[in-house]
DNA sequence: TTGCTCCTCACGTCACGTGAGGTGGC
DNA sequence: TTGCTCCTCACGTCACGTGAGGTGGC
């Protein structure tokens, strides 16, 4: 028995150009042409798809699925394990962009409270807290050293110009530097 | 003050060809040119710098990062809550991958085991233990029903020939399709 | 003729990396 | 001259998707 490309592509839920791609990287052959120059898989054509949607399901690459097709099994175990760690380590960058995220979502929402929050306002709520110059400082110097980026919204968000905002930043750093 | 654009690469720890590259989609423009042509990055072009290195960290597309810069913070937290959904995807995604891993593993460890095993000698085992004929055939269309795969692999760690397994494949999907 | 499956280029994708070939000031 | 930084193309990557333009049998 032997089949069509197209019957080959239903069969396995894959796309034509893949497995037009699969024939001109190597990966599967079709082992025979029709006179009209059609490919012909045969049934061992068919197996070795069957491994190679199988190994695609754990995500290898098509070189990694080659090495282990062609080199008779020895090479599995090793490139299955890799990949394991590999994933691994996929997951944990994730985890750290998705927190990430979540410190930037939640700095979102306290800008957006402060924006409700007068410059001046604040000043005075802080000095008759007991709060002088020098405090005024510090609290830069610590907002500067923690997140620049953070320190640079904050500052916009209190509706200071970006004039008034590098100047600010740049004692900060140099109270930074001091210590 | 205007930086060049190596200042840059070592200042943000990005390569040369990274800053081309956001020069020429448009993510970062530098801000102006030398008369020699030599690229100035301006302090506005190193904030708005700071700002894609922090989305970067969250693994959003340059396009993503363009729409959040140049629209004014209205579509940042639609664009950070729909990759934490990606996110959350991928994961999902990793973890059936890992699963598919293991499952293959097993499936090698359990095959290795049977290497040392005679096929006559199973044969005698289990007719030993009381399967029939009949019995053979219902494990072997269980076995192809719930792994087509494994069950090929079974037979030829066993030592039968391909003639011999697509035999005994095609007669077990005949008791399947009967039921 | 129309509709179907098949064929072979060839270009596009995404975020850069890597040369090649050249400039300009110390 | 040598060494350094800078410049602009242009091609490669990975696993396909998407036409374009053509064939061949019912």
């Amino acid at each position: 028995m032997s089949y069509s490309i197209g019957f080959l592509s239903k069969k396995f839920n894959l796309s034509r150009s893949t497995l037009l791609y699969y024939d001109s990287v190597g990966l599967l052959k079709a082992s025979g042409r029709t006179d009209k120059n059609y490919r012909k898989y045969s049934d061992e054509d068919i197996n070795r798809l069957e491994q190679i949607c199988m190994y695609r399901q754990t995500g290898l690459s098509i070189k990694e699925i080659k090495e282990i097709l062609d080199c008779d099994g020895n090479a599995t175990r090793e490139v299955l394990d890799s990949r394991l760690m590999e994933l691994n380590e996929y997951i944990l960058k994730i985890r750290s962009q998705q927190r990430m995220i979540i410190d930037i979502l939640k700095n979102e929402k306290l800008l957006e409270s402060l924006t409700f929050i007068d410059k001046d306002l604040l000043i005075n709520l802080l000095s008759n807290a007991g709060f002088d110059e020098l405090d005024m400082c510090k609290l830069h110097g610590e907002l500067e050293k923690l997140s620049p980026q953070s320190h640079q919204e904050f500052l916009r968000a209190l509706g200071f110009n970006q004039e008034e905002i590098k100047e600010i930043r740049t004692e900060a750093q140099t109270i930074i530097m001091k210590r």
